[in-house]
DNA sequence: ATTATAGGCTAATTTGAATTAGCCGTCAAG
DNA sequence: CTTGACGGCTAATTCAAATTAGCCTATAAT
């Protein structure tokens, strides 16, 4: 099989688990089932293989921007579906959202890295923000305003309105990053939150 | 002056930018003004120098409960208080949670030190979550629920109340740390989203 | 005055992990 | 069939950083 790509997995899983700094490369070789000497035929060095993850992960990033919208429908082409939005449907963008953070493989692992690392690196700090704050708070606010024009929400300010539908999820994400355990009632606390900010917001009607 | 407590301090504040694997004992030896080998004058081995300072930040939890409290007033003795609360007062009152939090210059560094190591060990992601998750929760819980229990407030779920109330700080306060220069933004941004959420839960009268 | 202790220093020493050297088998291309 | 590149291995080597040895001074207590 592709062992340059197995090095790159193994040494993602570790590095999300660890933190760089602590996994070594021969810990990553015995993973992808070789030594360590073997690593450097595919990789220059450690610091290389940190490196390719951040390429790749900047290569998945484009195809990832597609994957937060509502059940597969496109929002640039469907603008017109955010009109008439229901509370179940904001919830399941809300859960969507939540569940994709969390589960994706790649994307899970790899927010745990950038975590571990983002104080001894500012650009990681930066992916981070970008991915886990400014990006939805961004996306999520375009469609939320949407509601927000047609009257289906009611606000003055669709950037708290976004901070208010937003904040929450991230923070749950946070905390079932740390413990795992803690999913499930995440996701009712997740649900409960939309249904609130649904009433909160002045649905006119269900 | 006392080196050993100097230790601690500069070593806090390397771990926290750097994170511990990145430190070099030479590092925390030069900022406090000596070499390396005298550190071992003081304490055991690097380790040691770690652990001294989670023991340090458990003392001083204790000290802190009373500080994320409404311009030092006791809430146990005073819970009258919270009944006729402003909505000004409401604005202070994350405004200290969150200053105090950002600022506190140990706190600070703490916390980013917890950031990058919580997946190293799992007691620190523990104390993480209780410091700033699970533990403002139940506090700002207390609260508002005292405030909702007296009509200021009116929801039929304190606890999801409560995360509308702290979640985005919370998000506010992970974006500074990253990146200070947003504090100021993030200010207004924190006064807004406490106008709006004193709006939503339908205070009575201002 | 003597001595013990605290706390500093320089000069080793140890350690452990990254990396390099150099060998070997396989297999596809010529 | 032979050659060369790919990818694996073991056995060094390197190197940086933690730690230890052993010495020195100041100061405080007996």
């Amino acid at each position: 099989m592709d062992t340059k790509q197995r090095i790159l997995d193994e040494a993602l899983t570790l590095f999300s688990e660890k933190g760089y700094a602590n996994v070594f490369v021969a810990d990553i070789a015995a993973r992808v089932g070789i030594k360590a000497p073997s690593l450097y035929k595919h990789y220059k060095n450690k610091q290389a293989i940190f490196d390719a993850i951040i390429e790749e992960m900047n290569r998945r990033f484009v195809e990832q921007a597609g994957a937060l919208q509502i059940s597969g429908t496109d929002a640039a082409v469907d603008a017109e579906i955010y009109k008439q939005i229901s509370e179940e449907q904001l919830i399941d963008l809300g859960k969507n959202l939540f569940l994709y953070f969390l589960h994706d493989d790649y994307t899970r692992r790899f927010r745990k890295m950038l975590t571990i690392e983002q104080f001894h690196d500012k650009k990681l700090a930066d992916v981070y923000m970008k991915q886990y704050v400014d990006d939805p708070l961004s996306y999520q606010g375009m469609l939320l305003g949407m509601m927000s024009q047609t009257g289906i929400l009611q606000t003055d300010n669709v950037e708290i309105m976004t901070l208010h539908f937003y904040a929450p999820i991230y923070m749950l994400l946070t905390v079932c990053d740390r413990e795992p355990k803690r999913e499930k009632e995440a996701l009712k606390t997740l649900e409960a939150h939309i249904r609130e900010f649904n009433r909160l917001y002045g649905r006119k009607s269900g």
